[in-house]
DNA sequence: CCGGATCACTGTAGCGCTTTAGTACCGCGT
DNA sequence: ACGCGGTACTAAAGCGCTACAGTGATCCGG
């Protein structure tokens, strides 16, 4: 049944169903009907009807190509992840953003382009491909960094596009705006609150705006509140963190507290503290920016900056489409609190 | 409907450079251009590398849009996600596959095209909206249920399709085989090696293919070998797990192994068995089937099933890209071991 | 009763590209 | 000299849809 000289070449003949013959049937031209499925004015109420019944009869969908090959939305937005195949499948944030953007996107109808890409650079190409082919209507940057070529190239190319975590506010680049700032005064109160002042920071790849931001804020509560603060750069990679945590642990003076930026960053560390036989909370504190299931399940439970990555992106997504809608962008903050567990205690005297 | 009085709207003036430009810039017409670009004979080398020039300098770049309507693929692959944002965040899975589709995709040039439906009807009605539009020039289908109308419905459609972990293998519609059999007996020849002969099993979704194949897998191995084999209909949702743990625990003749169908359920048990003082191995030994960072740093460390999701998702690209240039599809098995740790052992006697 | 406004719809020109039919020109054998 | 087959290109017809200038027909006030 199925032609034998060419096995795979399915035969994809299927014949669509245009305006066209949507017009014939109703006994007017596609101009018409053009008018009538798209709620324009210039046709009369009973021949709308009639066109719109034959359309549903025929089931009848627009062509998309065609529509965007005259300008018309995609309704799509795009979205470039810039990191390691790995780490993505590894971090939870990814998974969490993707399926929160996605929430938001798909109840409107609108899908997400998803692709890697190597470097930054790449990323851009990707951008601009998707952008002048009018594949998607709106961006999201992920990981802005300090002077990020994309966001110039994307604000040049004046097309809706949400930064998550950035600070650039033109009229069609716009940032979701995350405190990274109050949200690392948030943990440092929370340690400083609990004893300790000797607090070490095993960082994210401080290229990330965000991961600067939270430098910045960590430094700055250090300096105000008498606290010896020392930040270790990582790059978001566990063997980085397990290197910086012994490294922290065998000091002559350790620190009481560390605190991790991510998730995995914090597991990898607490595996190592343990296999030096340091026990937490008791030799040292514990703190993972970043929460989880696995947060509250491993032994000792790890105490967590909370920043639901799922609600962050559907604020993102909500945010992109109403910028392609040409409506408001309305900030809305996403909720930021340390959830406290068993990590984190009062540091030994 | 977007009123035109916004100042929202950007300005997306951006001249498009089309075939027409370079035409005549290079004093041919816009089809010498489009034999020259195409690589196709027609034209003399001398006129295609003076075309190609001009092409080059004026930044050209084919209309995708025009593309799609003439026919051309659209380099892009469809993947619906049918299961609540919460399991998609939580279950590593999801991301770890998609990073693995990613990674072989946008090495060709492909991108992914992700959206999130209710259920399975809204499912089809994406895959349908999405092939007859043209922007997906194959589609991935997860999750594969016993008798899916989808399979039916992507292969009345006639459209390159992959069901992971499907039996299909039709002229369009072909399967990635997952041996789900397989695995389950690696589980249980381990399991059984230990010396455990009272094994339950908590289930993820049965309608789902693979996990009935698990489930015919683990009562065959239970018939065979003498094992009590029990095994608990859940749904991936923890909660459900724990009652099931709860319920198993709290048995007359409690079981002296627990497989669970995920990671995240396995946590979930375990912490359940915690929290009622039986201790993994010496109580109940645990396996999860799927792997994770969680599971090697999980005190006591996971025993898992280890399939690298990354691996399955970089298969599944490849082989959609195969059907989709109608090569023939390659079948390429993914590695699949338990690997042991601390939370399996042999029963107390 | 007529100019003008309004309505309902038609006809056609694109959007950027591919494709096919057609033209002009060349070299070649006879 | 003639026709023949190639080559190198042009011209034009779509793909499915939208936009916009018309075209009648109807309505209306003065």
């Amino acid at each position: 049944m199925v032609d034998a000289a060419n096995p795979a070449e399915p035969a994809r003949k299927r014949k669509r169903v245009t305006i066209a013959d949507i017009a014939e049937r109703a006994g007017v031209t596609s101009g018409a009907v053009s008018l009538a499925v798209n709620g324009k004015p210039g046709v009369s109420d009973a021949t709308r009807a009639r066109i719109l019944d034959v359309a549903r009869e025929l089931r009848w969908r627009p062509s998309h190509a065609a529509q965007t090959l005259m300008g018309k939305n995609s309704e799509a937005v795009g979205l470039v992840l810039a990191r390691p195949a790995e780490v993505i499948g590894e971090e939870i944030f990814f998974s969490k953003f993707i399926a929160g953007v996605q929430s938001t996107l798909s109840g409107r109808g609108y899908s997400l382009m998803l692709q890697m890409a190597e470097d930054t650079a790449a990323e851009c190409a990707i951008h601009q491909a998707w952008i002048l082919d009018g594949r998607v209507d709106g961006i999201l940057v992920l990981d802005p960094r300090i002077d990020d070529p994309r966001i110039e190239a994307l604000a040049s190319l004046d097309h809706p596009t949400i930064v998550v975590g950035g600070q650039t506010d033109e009229r069609s680049v716009r940032s979701l705006h995350v405190d990274n700032g109050g949200a690392m005064r948030l943990i440092m109160d929370h340690l400083h609150g609990l004893g300790h002042d000797r607090v070490a920071y095993v960082t994210g790849d401080q290229a990330f705006r965000h991961i600067s931001e939270r430098m910045d804020a960590f430094s700055q509560f250090c300096v105000d509140h008498g606290v010896w603060g020392q930040s270790l750069a990582g790059n978001f990679d566990p063997e980085r963190a397990r290197e910086a945590t012994a490294r922290l642990a065998g000091a002559p003076r350790p620190p009481t507290a560390i605190v991790y930026d991510s998730e995995v960053m914090a597991i990898a560390g607490m595996s190592t503290l343990a296999s030096l036989e340091l026990r937490v909370p008791d030799d040292v504190s514990v703190l993972s920016w970043e929460d989880s299931t696995t947060c509250q399940v491993l032994h000792p439970t790890v105490t967590a900056l909370s920043r639901d990555a799922v609600s962050l992106g559907r604020t993102a997504a909500a945010e992109i489409l109403q910028l392609i809608a040409g409506e408001p962008v309305e900030q809305e903050d996403v909720e930021t609190r340390v959830v406290q567990r068993e990590s984190t205690g009062a540091p030994r005297r």
